[in-house]
DNA sequence: TGACGTGCGTGAATCGATTCATGACAGCTG
DNA sequence: CAGCTGTCATGAATCGATTCACGCACGTCA
């Protein structure tokens, strides 16, 4: 296209190297790389010179080379369950706010629940050799963890306790959780309620199921007191179907805690289709207190987790494991606690 | 370390690199490269070989390694205006979807609509020597693309239309969707609506408005049948703000349209807790179909922008223009046509 | 004056993979 | 058998930065 160099600077020529900065400056390569990675070796003025250079050129360094060297990349992996929902993205916002403190970049990837997708990304983590990878998982049976163990690369649980201890997790107590809501209905005057919860296999769905029971037991009412609906999948339109199952309970609850808020927003919209009143007739609450709670047509009463904070912590816990000596560190498991947020779903009547 | 390979694999010393390999199976690097990227040029007998011991180590070949000879990397990156609109996630799983083909990754990252962020990133991304850049531009100046261009960074506009054709762009026909909007609301037989935007320096906000208009025009009206409210962000908040402006219009409207479906919920907020029901006394129309708009109390109309499609559509637009010879590549601008999605908040109350 | 320390810079080795010119060897032909 | 072709494998050069042992110049002190 261009004929030789004709161009305002000399950017015409694929990419500028330490080497041509070294030539231009007239000094060594090493003394280029000590301007920039360790300025206090270099005299102010062979320094300044080069830094001079550096920015004539427009010298970029290449993170390539530099970890080709240093064995491990700036990256930090992360790799959540559901993109589409707003928790996870708050999570990624807590782990890119703290891993760009240390001049790290996030790759946030989906594994869309999905054992082989995340097989998949974890294969390209380890070619890229990450620093490290934040991860909820997906495969319940733990391989994907063996695998990263074997192959030596950190990794930080996020939202999930590490059940070994074999490395750090964060996670919010969600029979903690559970209890706060089923506590906040039962205080409100409802004699029993119904959970709607989802797949199984889910810890959380169990322990903020596990966390309602508790609540009853504490006000001395029976387990019967919960009736329980399972969702196939935790998003709006598995909530909708859920809504439906439980207008066709006799009689009509009149309270519903579920499992996370996609669930119960879709619940919400199939009752307000039904021309039920919230919270008169029935109170919902919701879990993990995303946006679009407070901005439903009836602001959910929701539990809130801390994610954001959870994404920045998980992620400050991996640069600390992987900055200082591996052998010294010591995995924790931080669990945080959540939070009740009462809005109009399941304000008392009067 | 070890003394002579006594462990039960090889894996407990660092990292088992391609001449291990070549050692344990008794050929050169030079060969088992070939193995992993030409396996065509080496003899069945050879390749079978050098696959199992392959497979025996673990061997993972290191991308830092490959790409300092190659150039660039395996990484595509991703800079979205708000990871928490539901339509920019969209757009990630598309570009997500059509990097993983090729077996890329991608960095999705948040600029979060500020200029300075922005700028961060595009210089990490320039270390990384990424494969290119899809980027919504926060920077109205356009320097940041000049940058990019500058450093010879392939990229394509995400959700813009590239101005000097200096680069391929993927969007949506803006003017289109506003005309569909106050099309529909027309047709149902409002004479005049209000048009809830968002800051003036954004395309979008603009374009929508003079659709709009266009609407407006062809059926007759004046262009003074438009009354315009200002939110100051695209979200729920700003949304809910406008809600009340509106209600505060004499006489009252009684049909809106949003510049997006944040902005709608907020605005739907607000018009239900002032108990006025949607849409007998006020339709109201959004724009994205996000996922909540179908979840919300009264499901909202919306205009579809095929996010996945074109997240999906700039990734593979970015791959070839990175495949080929650079300057055979002929830059595109394609703009892909909305959809209106007609749903309970804006139908005709007959 | 010679020994020594200090401050600053050099240049080569290194990381792990790719690529290409080269060579070894087998099989075929005239 | 010499000459030629084609198939495979080799090993060294290379990518761009980091790091470290070394050397040079200068100053100080005994």
């Amino acid at each position: 296209m261009e004929p030789a160099g004709g161009g305002r600077d000399g950017a015409v020529e694929s990419m500028v190297g330490i080497k041509d900065v070294a030539r231009q400056a007239g000094v060594s390569v090493g003394t280029v790389s000590n301007v920039i990675n360790r300025p206090d070796l270099v005299s102010e003025e062979t320094r300044t010179r080069v830094q001079s250079v550096i920015s004539k050129l427009g010298y970029i360094r290449s993170e390539s080379a530099r970890q080709l060297r240093a064995g491990a990349s700036r990256i930090v992996a992360l790799l959540v369950l559901d993109m589409g929902n707003p928790f996870f993205v708050d999570v990624a916002k807590g782990a890119e706010r703290a891993a760009r403190q240390s001049r790290l970049g996030v790759m946030v990837c989906n594994s869309a629940q999905s054992t082989s997708e995340e097989v998949e990304y974890l294969s390209l983590f380890a070619e890229q050799r990450v620093r490290g990878v934040l991860i909820t998982p997906a495969d319940p049976t733990g391989q994907s963890l063996e695998a990263l163990r074997r192959q030596r690369i950190p990794y930080v649980l996020v939202d999930r306790v590490s059940a070994d201890a074999a490395a750090c997790s964060v996670s919010v107590d969600d029979v903690a959780g559970g209890r706060l809501a089923a506590h906040h209905l039962i205080a409100a005057g409802h004699a029993s309620l119904v959970y709607v919860g989802g797949p199984r296999d889910l810890p959380q769905v169990r322990d903020r199921r596990a966390g309602a029971l508790a609540a009853l037991e504490e006000a001395g009412l029976p387990a019967g007191a919960l009736t329980e609906i399972t969702a196939d999948r935790l998003d709006v339109a598995a909530g909708r179907d859920a809504g439906a199952r439980l207008l066709g309970l006799a009689p009509r609850p009149t309270a519903v805690f579920c499992a996370n808020d996609l669930l119960a927003l879709g619940v919400l919209q199939a009752v307000f289709a039904a021309r039920i009143s919230v919270p008169e007739q029935m109170a919902i609450v919701g879990y993990d207190d995303i946006e679009f709670a407070a901005a439903a047509a009836v602001p959910l009463t929701s539990v809130r987790q801390p994610a954001v904070a959870m994404g920045k912590l998980a992620a400050e816990m991996l640069l600390e494991e992987t900055s200082g000596d591996a052998d010294a560190h010591e995995h924790r498991q931080v669990v945080l606690q959540p939070e009740l947020v009462v809005r109009g779903s399941s304000l008392t009547p009067r």
